[in-house]
DNA sequence: GCCAAAATTAAACAATCGTTTAAATATGGC
DNA sequence: GCCATATTTAAACGATTGTTTAATTTTGGC
């Protein structure tokens, strides 16, 4: 098979399986949406769960290598808290539909296998997260907070804005005439983490 | 039908579609779970789609009452957030597996109107936590930020934390053998977000 | 232009889906 | 104990599910 057509099924996928869910997305309807004949699928990929971990793991563990090569540069946390932060909204910002496929998947008992590997690579970003905070204690530029639960507050916050368009849109007010991909959304949720993390991870002035 | 035997077969139907998702479990898996005959659901509840709406306006709603009380309340803002904080962490994670039905619900495209009622209690909820913020500008005890990302980090945080056993214990680190629904992390996600909302809100001291 | 391999097709497969039917049983007032 | 109503049952309904089959078309090297 063509490495295009490879791509093209598997993009529709992401689309289609990130509107409707697993089980609500038919081989027949991936295939339509692809262009092609309903037998292609299991021709092409085994089957429609193999389609789907084909998916997942097109795009899984990209965003590792960015928070490492991020957390590997020399200078100082606050810039490098900064840096990571930007970069998840991005890069989350910039795959919503992938993004409502990982945290769906998470939440549901229904393939295991996928699951915990979805499971692996947030908990691996997670643990780079750590490790920047970590070292802001070491430089003594931080003080002590719940590490972990910071990277959570951080995360949870992103992905609770791109959970929903039409919840994002009403909270945020900006009108409905703005889509949740509108980049004022993008910069707002930045300049408040970055606020944020400046306010807690901040030491307090010694009175 | 008697009241308990509805409310049974509401029981197991937050548990199963909590698990499985909607289009994942069977009328057949709900009756047999529920020890009824696969005939009583459609002649009890009229369809599959009206039983999981009899299973969420069954859980909807409450919580608003619950941060009205406590934002009509005369005290001071820090208390105020704090107790909505509270109830927050309690409220989610004593219906862990409800709380994934409406955030899945909410990244899915299938049943519209339930995402809409589910948009709407949420968003209700965020407006109640948003006016407690506001107040405490008005009383000049909390510094400016952004209200409804504020509110959306508290949220999500918790959302977060509850969306998988397996992720969570194992970034929060505390062994495998507790459970998500184990006091300490309860415990631990109020700190947290105590100590956030504190450093967040709090007004810089005038240098 | 030929031929084996790959790609594509429509049709059929058994299994399961949500729902309905019609018969059997249980219930409660009289 | 009788009868109308409500409940419960097993069986069947047509539709749709994911996958396979077998025939057909397309492709690329020689």
């Amino acid at each position: 098979m063509s490495e295009e057509k490879r791509e093209h099924i598997l993009d529709v996928a992401e689309e289609l399986f990130g509107h409707h869910g697993f089980e609500g997305t038919s081989v027949r309807l991936l295939a339509k949406g692809a262009g092609v004949n309903v037998a292609m699928i299991s021709y092409y990929f085994g089957s429609k769960e193999k389609l789907f971990q084909a998916m997942v793991e097109r795009r899984a563990g990209v965003t590792l290598m960015a928070l490492k090569f991020i957390n590997a540069k020399e200078q100082d946390p606050w810039k490098k808290i900064e840096m990571a932060v930007d970069h998840y909204v991005d890069k989350i910002f910039s795959n919503i539909g992938f993004q409502r496929i990982m945290y769906r998947e998470l939440s549901l008992d229904q393939r295991s296998w996928i699951s915990e590997a979805i499971s692996n690579i947030v908990f691996q970003n997670t643990q780079e997260m750590v490790s920047i905070i970590e070292e802001g204690y070491k430089k003594k530029v931080f003080r002590k907070v719940d590490a972990e639960l910071t990277v959570v507050t951080i995360v949870g916050t992103i992905a609770k804005v791109t959970l929903s368009s039409l919840l994002c849109c009403r909270i945020l007010g900006e009108g409905a005439t703005k889509d949740i991909t509108d980049d004022s959304h993008r910069k707002r949720v930045k300049k408040h983490l970055h606020d944020l993390m400046k306010a807690h991870l901040r030491k307090p002035d010694k009175a």
